[in-house]
DNA sequence: TTTAAAATATGATATATGTCAGCTTTTCGA
DNA sequence: TCGAAAAGCTGACATATATCATATTTTAAA
């Protein structure tokens, strides 16, 4: 089993705070898994007994509607923790996380995190960090939704997707999403989505083969974004 | 001036988790204000350097969106804390505040409470279960947004607004709101707003006379919440 | 390879919501 | 107390988006 102590992942997240007898301690009680494509890590409701560290792959976190409709809160990749928010909080989960490719990740047992988290203020603080700029994305997520169009939202997506997942070497989007994805990203219909997406490709702003989406014209989204 | 360790606001946020030393210190450097109905606490882009904690009165924070409408992303009121995301990811806030009626507050300087973060673990994963239960609202707000429809976000936002300010000895909602403040905390226009507040009124769910409203049909307004 | 199921695509239509315009009522400062 | 400004209200209309129906393409399983 890998060593938490050598393991370059958690240098891109709050664990990089971690003393090495504390990587130690968490060597000897994570659990390493690998996590196909369309597995489920958690459920809506469920009881989280730790957190997961992501060392490679992208899940996305999403919420059912009373309506009957999924919300994709946030896509997280490698690098990243996942779960640290109803550990802190203790209650079950108000997300659902499916992996969105293969995934590896270490699951790090509740009372581990929460021993470091009492005992290590600056890994503490980290996480407060953390969580302090998801609660800002999320203010704007929540100003988007409300105040946005759907094709602003579907152009800021594509842009932001871009910038998170970088391009493969063809040029294309380095994540592979469906169209039901996509509109549950943006909170709109399926039918909806794939309609603007045409639309963008024709007016060549974008061009896709299937899954493989490439931005043609970056400042082109942008204007969309902004209202023009 | 008032002493913090006599404050019984204090006993309702992080802060009563603060040492009795630490409590006399902060005494010592806060500075107690009044705010008028309708005055700026802070503004969006303002680098903020402390923390606010609402003795009396309650706040609206908002956040403008690229198409120049304003989106209430939540209210604030007695008891709270407010100001410790941007202080903790030591940025400008993204967000704007202002009193929604007379408010008594105490600004606690940035250097104190980081002090403190970093000596009292307790405060610390105070602050952190805080940011963690704002994170699961601010991620229900999001799946709202962009899943409900206003009627339904309307119906939603008055049972809160009853269950967080409670009814006044005349039975409405204790809190004041304009008709636009309404529109911009459920994200439509204003004039959305007062068509469906006065189609409640006609159904008998609600009844109001100005900016007093008072909810006849509990039950009738969770359906529509529940898209019946 | 064949076939069924899922995903993608597109048109027609319904509807919720935004926008604009005009009016009335309330609020608030001089 | 008066008068202007702001807030509240309502109608008419435009439009973005959802919904439903159906066709086509892709994927995955047998």
């Amino acid at each position: 089993m890998g060593k938490c102590e050598q393991c370059i992942v958690r240098k891109f997240n709050s664990l990089k705070h971690l003393s090495k007898e504390e990587l130690l301690r968490m060597s000897a009680c994570k659990t390493a898994k690998t996590i196909k494509k369309g597995e489920i890590l958690f459920e809506e409701g469920e009881h989280l007994n730790g957190v997961f560290c992501i060392k490679d792959g992208v899940c996305k976190v999403s919420k059912m509607s009373e309506n009957g409709r999924n919300q994709i809160i946030s896509l997280v990749q490698k690098g990243n923790l996942i779960g640290e928010r109803s550990l802190v909080s203790d209650e079950v989960s108000n997300l659902k996380a499916v992996a969105l490719n293969d995934m590896e990740i270490c699951f790090i047992p509740k009372e581990e995190i929460i021993r470091d988290l009492e005992k290590n203020n600056a890994f503490t603080m980290s996480v407060l960090k953390d969580m302090a700029n998801s609660l800002k994305s999320a203010d704007n997520l929540i100003v988007d939704m409300a105040q946005k169009t759907v094709k602003q939202r579907l152009a800021e997506t594509l842009l932001y997707l871009q910038s998170e997942f970088k391009t493969d070497s063809n040029g294309n989007i380095a994540v592979q999403l469906s169209r039901e994805d996509i509109a549950n990203i943006i909170g709109t219909a399926t039918e909806s989505a794939i309609r603007l997406l045409s639309e963008f490709k024709k007016n060549k702003i974008i061009d896709f083969k299937g899954k493989e989406i490439k931005i043609l014209d970056e400042a082109g989204l942008e204007k969309i974004v902004h209202g023009f």
